[in-house]
DNA sequence: TGAAATGTTGGGGCG
DNA sequence: ACGCCCCAACATTTC
């Protein structure tokens, strides 16, 4: 039996310019080894779905059939196995005879702790790991201030980021190349079906590939409009990594300098969730963990279910519940809404989107959230509160988009406002002050 | 990537 | 013509 690298696909589920995957296959030609691809099913997160019909993982499905018709063209196939990532290794590791394994970084915290556990193992049994940059443009430590120290304010870092790019950093790392070096089973492995997982298939909201250039190069007009295509939803790509963030800096670069923007946001809450790890359960502030949160739990249902009396929030809340998305400036609504209105604790609202959101990624999502409860670096200070009826003014005036989503706006099953605005204000105001006073600079 | 409160200015009605 | 008041409209400050 001849050996194989394995190349481990995890959050980069695409097969042209994969770093690591370009690795992988340049080190086999050179060696005379075939790459087998692998993906795992990981029931360690599988196992905390209740919602079987989950769109995450419907779309991991459908990634995985895109890859694994590119693979079969080139005579190979991908390896798909459902289970314990570790365990799983410790099975591949019997079945095949495996030399190295290459992989793409992964920086949440669980992905980190689950690749320490298979590295322990993979060293053990003297097969070497190679791992790569791939899902940002610059990691961890490589955007520092002069001090070499992380960046926590954004626009500093934002400078430092765009004055540090080269050529190098976009340029692709082709595949197509090196396709003969794909490991060739004699039979082609089955792939487990989402019904063998216990998964129902839903459906999936996206634009076309082909209007994407157009949003982007219009999106510093359009994409505070909740009624429009003003943004590409390319959040969900990003996640899985069926888009390369290489490909969309250079788009970014030639078309909008404010969607680039957005692209460095990610990086920077990358850096921010990486370096200042305590801001996963608690305020990156430390000052803001003594605000006395409300723990009303009916008025947290209310937000949940759309159920607020504020048609804006409402209806962010009822996109999101129906198709697993919100549009970003309706996302700031909400949030703003349940932490300064209501007074609810800004991990409830990160906890709901975690399980609803499609395109969830801890670190931006926990970012999103710190930020508008102005627990976060570079936050929005406390005293900036949305007011939905003047959001709705500005950014949907003809209501169109609250609208689609709340159709019973006039009529007297819509509920009552469930606190007023002026009172809900001068609350959120009082407590942040009342709590923050004994941290005062002064 | 706010909104409300407060301050300032200037045109027009009116005695 | 003049002073006074009202109040938009805009600017600044405060939360």
């Amino acid at each position: 039996m001849d050996s194989l690298i394995v190349f481990w696909f995890r959050r980069d589920l695409r097969t042209h310019d994969n770093t690591g995957l370009y690795h992988a296959l340049k080190a086999a030609q050179e060696e005379g080894l075939r790459v087998m691809p692998l993906f795992i099913f990981d029931r360690t997160i599988l196992d905390k779905l209740d919602d079987k019909r989950d769109r995450r993982v419907e779309f991991i499905h459908h990634a995985l059939g895109e890859m694994q018709q590119d693979f079969t063209a080139s005579h190979s196939s991908l390896l798909v196995r459902y289970g314990f990532p570790l365990e799983v290794w410790q099975e591949l590791l019997q079945e095949y005879r495996i030399k190295a394994v290459f992989t793409n970084h992964d920086y949440e915290p669980y992905a980190k702790q689950r690749d320490e556990a298979v590295s322990t193992l993979l060293s053990a049994q003297g097969v070497s790991l190679h791992t790569f940059k791939d899902t940002v443009i610059f990691e961890k430590s490589e955007v520092l201030t002069a001090e070499e120290r992380p960046y926590s304010v954004f626009t500093p870092y934002s400078r430092k980021w765009k004055a540090q790019l080269t050529d190098i950093h976009t340029s692709s790392y082709p595949v197509s190349e090196h396709r003969s070096a794909f490991w060739q089973p004699l039979q082609t492995p089955s792939m487990p079906t989402l019904e063998e997982m216990g998964f129902q298939k839903v459906g999936e909201p996206f634009p076309s590939k082909e209007v994407r250039a157009d949003i982007v190069r219009s999106y510093n007009q359009t994409r505070d409009f909740p009624a429009q295509q003003g943004t590409t939803r390319l959040s969900v790509h990003l996640r899985f990594g069926t888009v390369s963030v290489r490909e969309l800096v250079r788009t970014a670069l030639e078309l909008n300098e404010t969607w680039l923007n957005e692209l460095i946001w990610r990086d920077f809450y990358m850096q921010i969730l990486w370096h200042f790890p305590h801001v996963e359960h608690s305020a990156f502030k430390p000052a803001y963990d003594h605000i006395p949160w409300r723990h009303d739990e009916l008025d947290f249902e209310r937000w949940c279910k759309g159920l607020t009396g504020y048609p804006i929030v409402d209806a962010g809340m009822r996109e999101l519940n129906a198709t697993g998305f919100m549009h970003n400036r309706v996302r700031m609504i909400v949030a703003s809404f349940l932490t300064k209105h209501l007074l609810l604790d800004w991990r409830w609202g990160e906890r709901y989107f975690a399980q609803k959101l499609l395109d969830f990624d801890l670190a931006a999502n926990n970012g999103g959230w710190q930020w508008a409860a102005g627990t976060g670096c570079d936050a929005a200070p406390y005293f900036r509160i949305f007011n939905p009826a003047s959001q709705t003014e500005k950014f949907d005036p003809k209501l169109e988009y609250i609208k689609r989503w709340v159709p019973e706006l006039n009529s007297f099953d819509y509920p009552q406002p469930i606190v007023d605005h002026k009172f809900a204000r001068e609350r959120a105001l009082s407590t942040y002050k009342q709590a923050l006073k004994p941290f005062a600079t002064e």
